[in-house]
DNA sequence: CTCAGTGCAAAAGCTTTGCATAATA
DNA sequence: TATTATGCAAAGCTTTTGCACTGAG
């Protein structure tokens, strides 16, 4: 399945990721290194697989557990995020100050990002979050795509 | 991990399942009706596991797989619906005209349910949401009950 | 009678883990 | 040097699939 994404793209590269990874205690490695990198230039949301395919390209000898290990390791202190498009698998992204949701058509598989400050919003109006320390809302909406709905008929 | 839920419960058995079963164009067998039933009457959100286990008290010649070709054959007509509260697997429950959503406590896994308008509203206040078909909206807010709140000091 | 649904077992993902080795702080 | 992280291989878990059989319509 092909995600497109309408992300705006950050694509230089970000010398405080050593920094970031540092302040978080954990040691800093060169696949940690790597693969933050890998998830931060990516535009799409990454899968495992998919960060492990491109990070063999710079290091080949690199392991899928290790990949695992360290996309585990990055979610602890909130550097990246983990993300639930569909069933299967999960995608990762950089964590944004701004939150961003998902719009997601079932019809191609297109992901289509958009912003909203959603946590201020519901902290006030859902009584149920008023005990909540709200950490992180990620919000999926699926459907169909201008697209797909003309596809449907 | 243990899944509270405040969700009002409804133990009235349903004798409308299969009539619905029958109108999405399934085969009515006593392995969906069972499933079906189980999920109904479930106050909390059932994994595909949880569910085989509930019908294989019932009838135990049930396999998991047609809990699973089940699931999916429940999901398409949109019947039930699929949860993501964790990584590992999915949860499900009845589709509900009313649309609710889920506070999840990443310190001990309490599932807060509440109820909140946000197809609507979303369509209105997110242009990108414009052209979409909206079909379901999940949204799950990650965070610390204030029980656990408490706990980390 | 026919074809969709089932049970069983096996396979197919995705993710985690044990252990010896390598590398960071 | 003392841990922590890595690579490899193997296991674990959830979910899917092939195939012969059963049962609903």
């Amino acid at each position: 399945m092909k995600i497109i994404s309408n992300k705006p793209s950050q694509k230089q590269p970000d010398r405080s990721n050593s920094t970031t990874l540092k302040k978080s205690g954990k040691r800093i490695t060169s696949q940690r290194a790597l693969i933050l990198e890998i998830i931060r230039q990516g535009e799409e949301h990454l899968d495992a697989d998919e960060i492990y395919r491109r990070a063999r390209a710079v290091q080949p000898r690199l392991s899928l557990s290790t990949v695992y290990r360290t996309l585990k390791a990055l979610k602890e202190p909130g550097l990246i995020e983990e993300l639930h498009f569909d069933d299967t698998h999960h995608h990762y992204e950089m964590k944004s100050s701004t939150k961003h949701h998902h719009l997601i058509c079932v019809g191609c598989g297109k992901v289509i990002e958009f912003q909203y400050p959603l946590t201020r919003y519901l902290k006030r109006s859902v009584p149920e979050a008023k005990d909540f320390e709200i950490v992180d809302a990620e919000l999926r909406l699926t459907g169909y795509c201008s697209q797909c709905c003309q596809k449907k008929g």
